[in-house]
DNA sequence: CGTCTAGTTGAGCCCTGTCAATAGTAGTGG
DNA sequence: CCACTACTATTGACAGGGCTCAACTAGACG
């Protein structure tokens, strides 16, 4: 778990405690790929999505700075991970599976989280209307963000929509009647304000 | 992580590797309450569910023999843990969370594996219709079971619908659907055969 | 036999998806 | 700076899948 020196450029191999770059867009690791190396993220925002067969496609968790994800029960990857805009992170080797040194306690504990994370969205998925999904999303990105009250939106909707379980249009359907409603306000269609902080918590239990 | 001599009977202190039997509908540990140890299921069933505060509920997950729970991030749990058949398990006191053990290789494997499956839940409760949730759930049940085409629902249509994202309802006519296509057949509301395993796989991808 | 619970079935409605058109935004090149 | 293009987001009309409410059926148990 710990960089090791490795004689070529880490934009070429980034299996050794490597810093790399990613564009908008830009795909960190394919869904099934093997399963090489294990991902911090130092800055920026990706996703972590999978594709059926007919083009549907599901988020299943957007990772910021701090963030560590490339776990894996299997030899591959289950879920593509792409960059939502710019982002930088670092690569560690994954550990021998033959042989595994132990976990340590930090990344354990953040993959409890995770579990729970997962779990929590699930529930999510299956008990929320689109307006109490939207508000939790909402005050999720306030998390993220700096000031809890104005948060940019880094993704586009159709992403907030794979990760709600949503359409585009229910998303923007839903954005614009909590502005009707006085609860956020857009400064542009990715920058907003969260007016109502109370009523979103409300919204989303 | 192993079982260890207590003086008192397991039955009254369940903390050190004690064998606990609990009836169906018998709670095993309630949401929020504190975590002070993890459970292994030897023979029957356990779900893990949230309730809200409006009464709607959320089964996460089912448990079968062989399985771990009560793993958590926080020193509570997250949810309860609850018989749905006569259950027996057995308990082991949870690590000190300050000076962790490390886990043993085989318990992160199983924690990866159930992160995987908590996204995998959400991908189908975020995507799947109400029939195609109902297939893919059949054939978990299928996995579980002795043979692959006769299986025995534990729980009840509630319990189902709770895991799925629906109601009892759409729960009963989304069988007797897949009863009216040959796709199952009922020996009794809670046994029954899978006429055509492939006809389902095909609905749940 | 009566009661209670689990499960099924029906009727109607509403939320969200689908399809389509429009508006806004960003990027590019002259 | 503006025209052109491509993409993203919004809005409207309509349809349908699943929810709600309600009645009914089937077992289980005393």
């Amino acid at each position: 778990m710990h960089a090791q020196p490795f004689p070529r450029a880490p934009e070429q191999n980034p299996t050794i405690g490597a810093v790399r770059h990613f564009a908008a867009e830009a795909t960190i690791h394919a869904q099934g790929e093997r399963a090489t190396h294990v991902v911090l993220v130092l800055h920026g925002l990706v996703r972590i999505c999978g594709t059926f067969q007919d083009g549907r496609r599901f988020i299943s968790t957007f990772l910021a700075a701090g963030q560590i994800f490339g776990f894996e029960h299997e030899s591959t990857h289950h879920a593509a991970a792409e960059a939502v805009c710019d982002t930088t992170a670092i690569f560690y080797p994954a550990r021998d599976p033959a042989a595994p040194t132990p976990l340590p306690p930090q990344i354990e504990h953040a993959l409890l989280r995770q579990t729970a994370q997962a779990r929590n969205h699930a529930r999510l998925l299956a008990r929320f209307s689109a307006i109490e999904k939207l508000s939790a999303f909402l005050l999720e990105c306030s998390g993220r963000a700096k000031s809890r009250d104005l948060i940019t939106l880094e993704m586009t909707r159709q992403d907030i929509a794979d990760y709600l379980g949503l359409t585009v249009e229910t998303i923007s359907r839903g954005l614009a009647q909590l502005k009707r409603d006085r609860v956020i306000a857009f400064i542009t269609p990715r920058q907003l304000k969260l007016l109502n902080l109370a009523s979103l918590e409300a919204e989303s239990q």
